[in-house]
DNA sequence: CTCCATGTTTAGAA
DNA sequence: CTTCTAAACATGGA
């Protein structure tokens, strides 16, 4: 699930239920999801605490306890944090539980342990540390230009690079892709400046489309292809039957009709 | 049993 | 040095 639109409605989960809860007790079912901590480190900085305040960046969700550390959470290909009540019982592959003095609980949901939790003192210096690039939705137009400056290779491989932008996947580099009418192989040198600007713009606004619609897939605007996203699934736009393929080791799908692969094709 | 999966990292090949 | 591919990681679901 997580790209950026998932982890920003993971954040307003957090945001919505979790915060100002003192934390009486973890629990740690897999402690090889810590990453340059240990479990007693994770314990120490937690009990007794409150998460405070959330930020993301990309794919990355830092939440603050009231004495200053950040709790730093990445969801891998299928994690997802969810708040349960006193009397419910934990949700399947809860990896990290935080119960809190009330009685509820938060659970860190990751089926396939490919998340990372970690702490930090300071958000800005693990994005630095990880070399992310500039958050994808925070990104504004010279910005994006001055990025995709000088830039090669096809264009969906760099937009799905964290280190040039961070929060966009597989799935919604597909979506973005798709929206600009651009195949998502075609170079990146042979977009010209309007393909570029037209780019941002629907970069900018799948995202905000995406989260607008809690990132379900069931409620995303009728013109998105991500439903689509399946054998024998159609364009949006005119219903040519979607095409597939390898790129840099992910399953692509593009509409062969609006997405043509030598498409739209500005010298520089 | 086989294949695939919304992520990241790393080794090797071009 | 850069770009691209495949594999590995862990595990469930089709």
């Amino acid at each position: 699930m997580p790209e950026l639109p998932e982890v920003e409605t993971f954040r307003r989960h957090i945001e919505a239920h979790a915060l100002g809860r003192t934390i009486a007790e973890i629990t740690l079912e897999a402690p090889r999801l810590l990453e340059g901590i240990d479990e007693a480190t994770l314990r120490k900085t937690l009990l007794g605490h409150r998460l405070q305040t959330t930020h993301r960046h990309g794919k990355y969700l830092f939440t603050r306890l009231d004495h200053g550390p950040w709790l730093v959470l990445h969801f891998g290909m299928s994690g997802e944090p969810r708040a349960y009540g006193p009397q419910d019982p934990p949700p399947p592959y809860a990896r990290l539980i935080l119960h809190f003095q009330d009685g509820g609980h938060l659970a860190y949901i990751d089926p396939r342990k490919l998340g990372e939790i970690s702490l930090t003192p300071d958000p800005d210096r693990f994005i630095h540390g990880k070399g992310l690039g500039p958050d994808a939705l925070a990104i504004d137009w010279p910005t994006f230009h001055h990025l995709t400056q000088g830039q090669r290779g096809m264009i969906k491989p760099w937009l799905m690079d964290q280190h040039h932008i961070a929060g966009i996947g597989n799935v919604y580099s597909d979506e973005i892709l798709f929206q600009t009418g651009i195949h998502p192989r075609h170079p990146l040198p042979r977009l010209g400046e309007g393909d570029r600007h037209r780019l941002h713009h629907h970069l900018h606004d799948t995202l905000e489309q995406a989260i607008a619609a809690h990132a379900d897939p069931t409620r995303l605007p009728p013109h998105f292809l991500i439903p689509q996203r399946h054998p024998g699934g159609r364009c949006p736009r005119c219903h040519t039957v979607l095409e597939h393929s390898k790129i840099n080791g992910r399953t692509s799908w593009y509409c062969p009709r609006c997405q043509p692969e030598a498409s739209p094709t500005q010298p520089p």
